[in-house]
DNA sequence: CTGAAAGCGCTTACAG
DNA sequence: CTGAAAGCGCTTACAG
């Protein structure tokens, strides 16, 4: 393994000029430059990195705490995990995987890989109401980036990007209302969680505007799975409220309502538009496929790796979800 | 920051003999081990990672590739990176995630971290039919295990952990045989790929073994998804076959068998008990809730780092899946 | 059991 | 534009 040293020495320049080559390639002149990389090049020298971060005190890792939660949470992680990866090595950097204790147990776990230089900072998901992790981490000094709001909070630490839900609703409504629908129901989560009051609001906003019916159309599910959104789609139905149209707060939600719609014969897409959250795996596996409201997982990887390497100046974005249309929400 | 040398100063000792106390405390003296412990804590001392790295030349990284695959392909890593990441850190290791491009395009990408000392070695999964990577990196004695077997090779490259699909296969039809079930079908992929065939070959192995038919009693879906499984599964009920239980290659495929069984009247678990594979997250999240073989992820992410960071000698582990019963195998 | 010293492979003011 | 030298914070033979 060749070190700097040595493709020095086969240059015949002094290992400054190597290392400017590689650094600041603008500093040598073109002949010297030439000479530099066809001796790198011959002994396939690459630079140890140990060494580089050990002078600079910077390693181009950002730890992410791999998530131990429900699995419904999980469906959509491989895409965030992909997309914040391909976004860090655009900037030169790589993603540490590591676990932690939930809440403020886990601080400790951060703290220890900040000051043992193994990562140089940190990106947050999975944000909770009333997280502690944000406040822990400013008061430290060390450098992260939330994706998600802690919600309710007025004023919250650090910078954050997220996806607006309330718009997104919004988005999912007026859809329906294009394709026809003028009866459009919500199906949403019992715990009053800032995402899921966001969601709501937005539906309940939208159709306001749109001059349709709010009032007893928003169903709470007990939890988030496939059961309760057919049980909450079936008390809507025998509600006689004669719906056409539903927003679902989760994928799995919406797959309920698929299926309890199927149950009686109703057909989604033809009788009744049905658009989900997140366009799971789920939404393109079930037939037919089903609408969703998606993330726009690349933006927010770009975004959170340019705020985390960036000056850390407060940021604070807002970005839209996508409509991915399918079978779902077919025009009736 | 505190550093070593501050530390051996406060201690009144040599920075050698702090070392020591981290990392060979048998070699201090009681006493001095505590002094030198109480400096260290006092000062909140945290070694530095990169120049113990640049030292030793070990980074206590792995690294693992995160794949950009098809949806369904996805829905239990999560379970696997979590998994994987645990065990590291029980040896205190961490993962390093990078992108790269499929097959011996991506082969410099994994060069390239190991040579600038990124990381120590890789885990690879995501195996493929001729995955050249094994024999590439056994070839540039770059460390790896490899989560799946080249499949068809009859000696791989390499340590592998894998899990034995054929038993599991038989596992699930005796399980099916056990509650009632005499007339078990098999809902396969189409493309002959290693792992569909040895689940389809314990299938038929089991079911010769207890007197079950076999024949016209296996079916190939065109692609993994929920209405391929349906499909199959509404081919399997016209033959008149008149089945009473399904073994599927998938818990996607599964969920097919369970819509079609349901359309018809039919009642997943009462009249026909379904067993899908993988236990993703859909198998918790249906109702009836889904019986599927689980990979035992916890042993598969142990081994893996097990044979990574011992001895590096040809190491080959097949785990047995283990069978997660839910209501739709319930005894008829 | 403990200490002084060399060295891992880089980067970066500082001189020339 | 190029070079000699110091130093980042550790570990590890080697002496004592």
């Amino acid at each position: 393994m060749a070190t700097l040293k040595q493709v020095a020495a086969h240059a015949e320049v002094s290992v400054q000029t190597v290392s400017n080559a590689l650094n600041a390639p603008h500093r040598l002149r073109a002949d010297t430059l030439e000479r530099v990389n066809r001796s790198i090049e011959l002994l396939n020298y690459r630079p140890n990195r140990n060494a580089r971060s050990l002078r600079t005190s910077a390693v181009e890792l950002i730890g992410y705490c791999v998530p131990n939660w429900p699995h419904q949470t999980h469906l959509v992680m491989d895409q965030f995990l992909h997309a914040l990866c391909a976004a860090a090595e655009r900037t030169g950097r790589h993603i540490l995987l590591f676990t932690a204790p939930p809440g403020v147990d886990g601080m400790p776990t951060y703290d220890d890989l900040h000051a043992r230089r193994m990562v140089d900072g940190f990106v947050l998901s999975q944000t909770e109401t009333h997280d502690p992790r944000h406040g822990w981490l400013k008061d430290e000094g060390i450098p992260f980036v939330s994706f998600g709001r802690v919600w309710k909070e007025s004023t919250q630490p650090g910078p954050w990007v997220d996806v607006d839900g309330a718009t997104g609703s919004a988005i999912a409504v007026r859809h329906l209302y294009d394709t026809g629908r003028r009866r459009i129901a919500f199906l949403g989560w019992p715990k009053s969680s800032g995402l899921a009051e966001d969601r709501v609001a937005g539906w309940r906003t939208a159709c306001k505007e749109l001059g349709l019916p709010t009032n007893g159309m928003a169903v709470r599910c007990r939890e988030d799975s496939i059961e309760e959104g057919a049980l909450a789609t079936a008390r809507l139905l025998d509600s006689g409220r004669d719906l056409d149209g539903i927003v679902a707060l989760s994928d799995v939600l919406a797959l309920g309502a698929l299926r309890e719609l199927t149950a009686r014969g109703i057909v989604p897409g033809r009788d009744v538009g049905v658009v989900g959250y997140d366009d799971s795996p789920l939404a393109e596996v079930v037939s037919p496929g089903l609408t969703s409201l998606r993330q726009p997982m690349d933006r927010i990887a770009e975004e959170l790796i340019t705020i985390l390497t960036g000056d850390q100046q407060p940021a604070e974005r807002l970005l839209l979800p996508e409509l991915v249309i399918r079978g779902s929400s077919a025009p009736g």
